[in-house]
DNA sequence: GGCGAAATGGGTCGATCGCCCTATGCAGTC
DNA sequence: GACTGCATAGGGCGATCGACCCATTTCGCC
């Protein structure tokens, strides 16, 4: 495994809403020689700052007021192609991962890892790795990456695109409205959405479905 | 007012769910020197005849199965830009005519009138006028044609499109959740959509909102 | 033979949605 | 002053939606 070559001058944006945080993770990653150019206290802002700076990297919290991290990436993936997102936070679970490497972040890091994993991660991801410590990152990546949206779900997301009310989708496919509901909870889950309208614009950005 | 020159090669489809009535007008139609290359019994056969034989025109009925005229009418002004629609219908409401024409029927016929009429339209539309009875046309078409999406309404319209509920459109906004659904129902009839996905597609399409 | 994923179907629940109605205030226009 | 359009706000109502449980069948794959 080839050890990732020192960059010196990654440009670093911080999203975090706690500012004193910042401020000692600032120092910390001053200190080894990379630049914060910008913060953010807010999901907003980061995207707002990611757009404007054009960072290397963005340390994103998730937990954060008015746009949640999970969503800023998603916006700033989808905006700024070259910057690449860091995932720093408290949460743990499975769960936030999956949703974090969705939305395209490339690197994935809880609260409690010393400095030194913070730089290394951030170097890691700014000379172009994929870093979720290591041990989830092959068996997530895998799955994650492909979506996975079955062909009837896309049927479904198909019509629901067209305008079609979940009876109407019944009555096309010949199936019961409780199964419409079904495969539309897994479209949902699949696409980090939360209701068909977040998930018709999250397929036609995916290009799973046709805008007709 | 110039008259329109006779043209003898128009190739027409006809879309309506009564056969009786669509090969009466076949026959008239064609003793008037007008070639009907296809017909259609529902919307959704009008919609496929269109973007298969690319008629010069569609003569489209109103109330069909599986898919109505209006949004027959809608997807071929879409996808087949040089195929123009002449409604001919019962309905002689002025909604239902406002619908037609913001859907993009360039003409719009009661089946009660006369054949001479009716290829008279046809010929018309097919040179590339826009032919609503005459009277209604002009301030019909006036308002019709640029949507009138007030500023606030584009606002509500916007957040909706980046998933946002209306009690959460209405926290942003700093309004009643009452207001954003008036809102929301004007807009629905602006974009002749009756929900909040197709509304957003709707705008989508139209360039009102951006999809970020 | 079993295991897992996909597709099907069900029930309950509260929240939300879309539609109908009215109403007020405040601009600009005729 | 009257009228029209926009934005604001409300009540009521039935339908729909999405989240949370659950079960069955089918099918391919190991």
């Amino acid at each position: 495994m080839p050890v990732p070559p020192i960059v010196n001058d990654v440009r670093l944006v911080l999203a975090d809403d706690h500012r004193m945080l910042r401020e000692g993770l600032r120092r910390s990653l001053e200190e080894q020689g990379l630049s914060v150019v910008g913060e953010a206290s807010d999901g907003e802002e980061a995207v707002r700052l990611a757009r404007e700076l054009e960072p290397d990297i963005v340390v994103m919290d998730l937990s954060m007021p008015v746009l949640d991290g999970i969503e800023a990436t998603r916006r700033i993936r989808e905006t700024v192609r070259d910057t690449k997102v860091v995932v720093l936070t408290m949460h743990g679970d499975a769960d936030m991962v999956q949703r974090a490497i969705r939305a395209g972040a490339v690197g994935y890091l809880v609260k409690d890892c010393t400095t030194d994993e913070v730089v290394a991660t951030i170097r890691a991801a700014a000379s172009g790795e994929t870093a979720v410590s290591r041990e989830l990152a092959v068996a997530m990546l895998a799955e994650a990456q492909d979506e996975m949206i079955s062909k009837r779900e896309r049927e479904v997301l198909q019509l629901v695109a067209e305008g079609l009310s979940t009876p109407e989708v019944a009555d096309r496919l010949f199936i019961s409205i409780k199964t419409v509901k079904n495969h539309l909870a897994s479209i949902y889950e699949k696409l980090d959405a939360h209701d068909r309208t977040q998930a018709v614009l999250r397929a036609i950005r995916l290009g799973i479905i046709r805008l007709d």
